[in-house]
RNA sequence: GCCGGAGUGGCGGAAUGGCAGACGCGCCGGACUCAAAAUCCGGUCCUCGCAAGAGGGUGUGGGUUCAACUCCCACCUCCGGCACCA
């Protein structure tokens, strides 16, 4: 076999490293360990494109060089298998689910041997494995039996939350619900996107305008009871604890943002006692008077602002006060007052109105008689809009007014309360103090309806155009500056106002220091067949009807598995779970003479990733979902590689599950994942997307079939960086098969009809000049090895080949060094020429080579001459030559007198060994 | 709109503030061949020049420095994320 053949030699070797267990990790590291994790795949019926093996190769090569250098290396690879399209698939061909998963998962098992990574196969697990998901149930009930203790700042078992003495005096089903609001997962009754016409609930991505994207149907928004995961309550560590990850800063950010931490202040702001104040409640409007701040400039005064209360009203509110200031800040405000949050209590002064969410509780309440048609009419139209509506009108703004007032808490004056959609019931209080002159959305709400606009923050002199737009009333200004009209306050800067208002207000009892987040808790439950049943059984009365008692199963009752025998209707018309139509068998439960109905939602597909990388530690235990040794020696994951498209949900919500987990005792470490390297994307020949309505998608199956797995390998990490987006180019992978058929004749005899070396690889010492090469490989191959350089690492080893293929006398021992270093990315055609080379068994396991610094010095230097920044020269001189030598041999170059001929030298600059540089005049 | 990231030959890309374009693709020329493929050798940033050489050049404009792809300021374009979060 004399020619390269991966076709030949790549099979030989995986079976060689599959049947000799060649990559099986310990149960326990010995000595230093890695664990370096892929994100492991979906199984999709089109198989693997060649995105997968961009990051499987790279965490290969990492896993194979370890090993080398000594390294104990877990390695592991299986499937997140439950989702979607197996079930879309059943619905069209009445085929199981679990029929099509496992044809899947076999088909890419297969492509991934294909490809020669160095996984250990027998730690090899798919989610949907009734073995993998009793243990995601076991987390559930784990998630179920946790409260988190916001003093402790920690997660503790449901038993240790103390019951107010209230609660236990109203009786056990108080006890139960007030544990039940606690949980770190509960049911909520929330709305959702309902598609008659598809059968399906869509997410709110896919409904434009009221319709589905595909389709164009109808979509209503229905209340359904759903699971929820109570993530926001670890909202500030998981914020924290990314400081001292090593993931990218981008990563981080992304992370951080969609936490959304924010902090500011809550304030209540007095509504009167047994009714809204209205307008009857309020002195006429006259202009000119300081409690009736006019509008600025030339806007249109139809509702007035800061208007001074009738005396009695006065006098409530200053009762409201002091009772307040006595009481202090009650943690559920009254019905008297209205709470709001916001980040800039320094403008609390320039709150010329009001704006509540037209979900807001307290809109019939605030509603006046003759305001209650138009508000009606506002809030049923609101209720119909998605989400997405509503953000995708965010630049026109409606509105309606109230017809009530409440009195600022810092001047007593009383401001218009209006119900409008661009406040959130879902985010703070869901009431805003509206400042128009120092808000973008306050502002254009205030320009819609003619509301006035009172600047309280002065940019200062160096505002330059932001200050003059913001006092002509053209634009809001949203930064710091010096608070101006704002009574004791003025001249304060921004930040020390905040401060000190927020402590004033505080010690008055009407606000607070506050911390507001923009995640919201995870919608857990999902309706459908293909995923993890829920660990719940409800509770039915005599007549079959549900108690609303829940019951969790005890962690020996797991696994709860999915009913084997199932029709899947392709017609599937309501928005109710598939599980609704199982086997009577399967979902009623009988249980100390009790009936129970099992929970029929399933889990989303994000549960079964959120631990896996766990269970890949201990595959097979039956007694726990990781062994506390074995957990505690291999976690946590030192390099975990996968695309950038799970920067926040399954990254934050792994996170999540993982400091339960650590706050529970599972596991030993509050982070999974130490480092992150995110992917690029493969793109095309031309810089398109891949996908199959281009027609455009590599099939790796081809590539190996016509260049072998480590040309596939080797191109894949020769594109460029593994950060960077990239096109493919059939060309790019022949050109590093080029390589490889290079570095094959280098060593092998390709004219010999046996396997015999080249006749130029001879037991002689290296030349100096061989040794510069091979050692300065040695060095640039490891360096960029350990910074994941892979493209320049094969560079080097290109260079490598170009050099001694000019060699007449290749030293066997420089050949093996070789051999060696290409190991972790070629491996197959590394352990061929390894045996060609007479070695006898695999190299995985071989030393690292190592590099002598001293045998890559040169004995002669090239110096670049410059003169003024400009290269005029380069002389060659020893080593060791000092600047003194450097500069003379300078002056002595021909073209350099020439430059520096009639001129003053003013200054020169050596870098020794680098450069020469003359500043003349 | 806000927040990130990136702009270097025909292409993918390389360069601790120190010779811009390593390595590869493509292209051009040559050797071998009846011919082609494969392989090998040489060339390949642009402009001027027979050449030696000179000038220009890392998105644009400015700045710091003996020296800038690299650092600073402003802007342009592309990609990604978030999107009324008060």
């Amino acid at each position: 076999m004399p020619r390269y053949l991966p076709a030949e030699i790549e099979p030989k070797w995986q079976q060689h490293w599959e049947t000799n267990r060649v990559f099986a990790a310990p149960r326990l590291p010995k000595g230093k360990k890695l664990y370096v994790l892929d994100m492991f795949p979906y199984p999709s019926g089109d198989g693997l494109h060649v995105g997968h093996p961009e990051g499987y190769t790279a965490t290969d090569i990492v896993a194979r060089y370890h090993r080398m250098r000594g390294y104990s290396v877990m390695h592991p690879m299986g499937w997140d298998a439950f989702g979607l399209p197996a079930e879309q698939h059943a619905k069209k061909t009445g085929a199981h689910p679990r029929a099509t998963t496992e044809k899947n998962i076999a088909n890419f098992r297969r492509q991934l041997k294909m490809l020669g990574f160095s996984y250990d196969w027998q730690r090899e697990l798919a989610t949907t494995d009734v073995d993998y998901f009793r243990w995601t149930q076991f987390i559930f009930l784990v998630l179920y039996d946790t409260w988190f203790d916001p003093q402790q700042q920690r997660g503790r078992p449901i038993a240790e939350l103390a019951i107010p003495a209230e609660v236990a005096a109203q009786g056990g089903a108080a006890v139960a619900r007030f544990r039940d609001e606690h949980r770190l997962a509960y049911q909520l009754e929330a709305p959702v996107n309902w598609c008659p016409a598809l059968g399906t609930v869509l997410a709110n991505e896919e409904v434009v305008g009221g319709l589905s994207e595909r389709g164009g149907h109808p979509v209503v928004r229905i209340p359904l009871r759903q699971w929820m995961l109570r993530i926001t309550a670890y909202a500030d560590r998981l914020e924290s604890d990314l400081d001292g990850l090593d993931w990218p800063e981008s990563i981080k950010l992304l992370q951080r943002n969609w936490i959304g931490r924010s902090t500011g202040a809550e304030v209540d702001f007095f509504i009167g006692v047994d009714r809204p104040i209205g307008e009857a409640d309020l002195l006429p409007h006259q202009p000119g008077h300081p409690d009736s701040a006019a509008p600025a400039s030339g806007l249109p005064d139809t509702v007035a602002a800061g208007r001074r209360p009738q005396p009695a009203v006065r006098a409530a509110f200053e009762q409201w006060s002091a009772a307040r200031k006595a009481a202090g800040y009650p943690k559920r405000p009254g019905g008297e007052v209205l709470r709001i949050y916001t980040t800039r209590p320094d403008t609390l002064f320039g709150a010329t109105y009001m704006v509540i969410a037209p979900e807001h509780p307290f809109v019939p309440r605030l509603t006046a008689p003759e305001q209650a048609a138009a508000v009606k009419a506002y809030c049923q139209a609101a209720s119909r809009k998605s989400d997405l509506d509503r953000t995708d009108l965010a630049k026109d703004k409606t509105g309606v007014f109230t017809g009530s007032y409440a009195v600022n808490p810092v001047n007593g004056q009383a401001i218009p309360i209006w119900v409008a959609d661009y406040v959130l019931i879902s985010y703070g209080t869901g009431a805003i103090m509206a400042v128009p002159a120092h808000d973008t959305r306050d502002f254009e709400f205030a320009r819609e309806f003619g509301l006035p606009i009172v600047p309280v923050v002065d940019p200062g002199p160096s505002g330059g155009e932001a200050r003059e737009k913001l006092l002509r009333c053209e634009a809001a200004f949203i930064a710091d500056g010096q608070a101006i009209n704002s009574g004791d306050y003025t001249g304060m800067p921004t930040a020390q106002f905040k401060q000190r208002i927020t402590a004033d207000l505080a010690g008055a009892g009407v606000a607070r220091a506050a911390v507001n987040y923009k995640l919201r808790d995870w919608l857990f439950s999902r309706q459908h067949f293909w995923g993890e049943p829920f660990p719940l059984l409800h509770e039915l009365d005599a007549a079959g009807q549900p108690t609303g008692v829940v019951v969790a199963l005890e962690p020996g009752d797991l696994p709860v598995d999915l009913p084997a025998a199932m029709t899947f209707d392709a017609r599937h018309d309501s928005p109710e779970p598939p599980l609704e139509k199982a086997p009577a068998d399967w979902l009623f439960v009988e249980r100390n003479g009790k009936r129970y109905k099992r929970e029929t939602n399933t889990m989303p597909q994000w549960a079964g990733s959120c631990w896996y990388y766990l269970r890949f530690l201990d595959p097979k235990n039956t007694q726990a979902l990781v062994d506390r040794e074995v957990e505690r020696a291999w976690m946590p994951v030192d390099l975990y590689v996968g695309g950038a498209e799970h920067a926040v949900l399954h990254l934050l919500y792994a996170r999540f599950w993982h400091k339960v987990l650590y706050d529970r005792g599972y596991v030993g470490t509050p982070e999974p994942f130490q480092r992150l390297v995110n992917l690029g994307m493969i793109l095309g020949e031309k810089n398109e997307k891949m996908g199959k309505s281009r027609g455009n998608v590599v099939n790796p199956d081809d590539v190996v079939r016509r260049h072998g797995a480590d040309s596939l390998r080797l191109y894949e990490m020769f594109m460029g960086p593994l950060e960077a987006t990239k096109p493919w180019s059939a060309d790019g992978v022949a050109g590093v098969r080029g390589f490889l058929d290079r570095a094959w004749r280098m060593i092998v005899d390709e004219r010999s009809e046996s396997m015999q070396l080249n006749e130029a690889v001879v037991d002689c010492p290296p030349t100096a000049a061989q040794n510069r090469v091979l050692h300065r490989t040695i060095k640039a191959v490891t360096k960029d090895i350990e910074s994941l350089s892979f493209n320049t690492a094969i560079a080097r080893m290109m260079e490598f080949t170009n050099f001694f293929l000019r060699e007449s006398q290749r030293p066997r021992r420089a050949m093996e060094r070789f051999v060696l270093l290409l190991a972790p990315m070629a491996p197959h055609i590394a352990e061929e020429l390894w045996a060609a080379l007479g070695r006898r068994q695999t190299l995985a396991y071989e030393p690292w080579p190592e590099y002598d610094e001293s045998l890559i010095k040169e004995e002669t230097i090239e110096v670049p001459i410059q003169v003024n920044g400009k290269l005029r020269g380069k002389v060659s001189l020893p080593a060791e030559a000092d600047n003194a030598a450097i500069e003379a041999a300078a002056k002595a170059d021909a073209r350099v007198a020439e430059w520096l001929a009639g001129k003053t030298v003013v200054k020169t600059i050596v870098v020794p060994g680098r450069l020469i540089n003359f500043v003349v005049k």
